[in-house]
DNA sequence: CTTGCCTCTGACGTCAACGTGAGGTTTTAG
DNA sequence: CTAAAACCTCACGTTGACGTCAGAGGCAAG
């Protein structure tokens, strides 16, 4: 799969898959002539990637994660990471939480107040 | 209170201060020369903010929600505005859960071949 | 009064994750 | 064989939330 493909199916951008490639995040076999040339898993990798960046990871982070998640092989240190990375997001989630509970407050103190103008 | 002393007490820098004024986040008072003086409820507003911004809120959401924090006075607009907000965060928060999940069956996968080595 | 710390206003620097051309090559469709 | 579409490598631009430095003014203590 060349990289126009890989792009279109997983919906990232060209660019983007260039870029993981730059941060060694994703690096493709090349033709004789220098084109890229994608597995068919590396659109899961992609979509893995994703969603490590959407959980706030940076390409830092993800980097060294991503060589094992093909092999399914690890070193301890790595697992460690994984459940260091882990607990970060499980932070994210409860600071998450918090925010929305707080919101929620907001909206039904809010809410008795419906109709009057808000001071600007 | 001086921008020095709100600092401190909230853990956040002078600059970021600055920027929340320019962001009109939080505008105080000025002594006749020129000094930021803010209230006592500043403390709690920094945080709120923070929050926010953690909740992954860009600056141009935050302003128009927060002359209202203070007030406790809100329109229907905004209302809908901070449903809206809490919606994706909402939206974030379950994303960030199948990250964690996925990182754990990762890590339960991955503990089966504890003690080989990752190819590098 | 001056020393030292805090504060002020610009204004440029940073970092991450790409976007956006420029200018040239490769692959594919007709 | 040719034209269009896809690809390549630089390399500079963008955005957001600040960091950082320069140069100048304000303020309590000795």
């Amino acid at each position: 799969m060349r990289i126009g493909e890989l792009a279109a199916r997983t919906g990232v951008s060209v660019r983007a898959l260039r870029y993981y490639e730059e941060q060694r995040l994703l690096v493709p076999e090349r033709t004789p002539s220098g084109q890229r040339v994608y597995p068919e898993n590396a659109v899961d990798r992609v979509r893995m990637i994703q969603h490590l960046y959407a959980a706030g990871l940076p390409s830092r982070s993800i980097e060294p994660i991503m060589p094992c998640v093909a092999s399914g092989e690890v070193t301890p240190e790595l697992l460690e990471r994984l459940r260091a990375e882990q607990r970060r997001i499980e932070e994210r989630i409860d600071d998450l939480v918090r925010t929305r509970d707080r919101l929620d407050s907001m909206i039904n103190a809010a809410s008795v107040y419906e109709g009057r103008t808000c001071p600007r």
